[in-house]
DNA sequence: ACCTGAACACCGTTCAAGT
DNA sequence: ACCTGAACACCGTTCAAGT
């Protein structure tokens, strides 16, 4: 009874899934071996180690990302759709996402999206440096977002809460504390409720595309950093 | 000659050293044994174990980078010399910063940054729920845009390069691949370039804020996140 | 209260040897 | 071309024993 040679995708498989499973701290090589039912220096002859291993599990889910297309009207609700199907892709492999971070990939495997987004920025009218720029300024919030939201589902119990800061003292002490934040009840309750990420996402998003998409708003390059950005025009009502 | 005992301080100073210099991985129990000229177990006696040693490190990364004092006239410039001054505190650190990322307290690190934003956003005028979105939002971009910063330093070589992309094929292949990016020459080179992470961080912020600072814009919640982008087809393989 | 060496279970990796 | 077991150097951790 021979069995049928081990390859290297074999390998990889039942690498991928012991890292899906429980995590890449899971993955061994003896213990990927006993899943295999091969002994350990066998996976050496078919990935080399196990940095390459890994190498090659992250190179597998830069390419599964694959190509992203954009869906809505105007090219803002397009950008805004390959925000969201990005934020997606990335929540369901979230320990492989992991892996990409750590190995300083991300921006790798965000390439097709960005592709879409050049696309979509083009639409709207923008051109040459300017237009690079907000291919950035976009991919680079998208990305982190998600980075953050990741980093926060796994975060501990967090003390002191969020909320626990917004709420005042009502004694004396109150005015001890120098710029402490301001009495306002709906906001300390705001806070001190969990997050919507998919909610905020959104909102900072579409605020960022709104405005870097208008010409001639403040958001332009002013080539000098440090410039006071010019109160914001409140239109009465 | 009896040498002075070694405290629980001793050991935290050392392993952050070592992990300054060189990096967590380089934090073993029995180097941090030789760094200090003691026993392995030694050190056990202070810190429990590895993983409590490096909690304690992350618990004094969080409490060490303090409190952040807004500059500027405006609200909004004030927002954006928080968001330049975090940024700035978190590249000093590159190592304890991942640490503190890997173990999801990135927000909590931040919560002294957000009550200098609850400060600024309430002076703009903004009240309850709609002032908490925007502290989160601007939150959120922050640290979002530094972790994809530091994730980038850390790239390989990428390959394909950003730029390659943007260089259309010019013979009759250019037509056949649908959604390809438009004919932009200075787009295209400027994507070729490196990214200028510093400027596209301050671009961000400010149209992030200034879009968010002022009522009455498309930014606003619209109540229904889950309209009409169709999800994207997965990606077949 | 603090420190020690010995020992254990577990790693990744190399290598000469098999088929 | 593919697989094997033995061996090496290195981990984190426990524990009984010292002072």
């Amino acid at each position: 009874m021979t069995r049928t040679p081990l390859t290297r995708d074999d390998v990889l498989d039942a690498a991928a899934a012991l890292v899906k499973r429980h995590g890449p701290a899971a993955l061994t090589m003896r213990k990927l071996a006993a899943e295999l039912g091969t002994a350990v220096t066998s996976i050496y002859w078919h990935v080399g180690n196990r940095e390459s291993l890994l190498d090659a599990l992250v190179e597998r889910t830069v390419t599964d990302m694959g190509a992203i297309r954009p869906a809505g009207r105007t090219p803002a609700d397009r950008i805004v759709s390959v925000a969201r199907a990005l934020r997606r892709e990335l929540r369901e492999r979230p320990h492989l996402i992991a892996m990409v971070h750590e190995r300083g990939l991300t921006e790798r495997m965000f390439l097709p999206a960005q592709q879409a987004l050049v696309h979509e920025v083009h639409a709207a009218g923008l051109r040459g440096a300017r237009a690079a720029d907000v291919v950035r300024a976009v991919q680079f919030q998208v990305v982190g977002h998600v980075l953050v939201e990741r980093n926060r589902e796994r975060a501990p119990a967090q003390s002191p809460a969020e909320g626990e800061l917004w709420n005042p003292p009502r004694g004396p002490a109150a005015a001890r504390t120098p710029g402490t934040s301001p009495d306002d009840a709906a906001l300390a309750r705001a806070l001190a409720r969990p997050a919507e990420p998919e909610r905020i996402f959104l909102l900072s998003v579409r605020a960022l595309v709104e405005s870097l998409l208008s010409p001639g708003t403040g958001a332009r390059d002013r080539s000098k950093p440090g410039t006071p950005t010019p109160g914001t025009p409140s239109p009465g009502h």
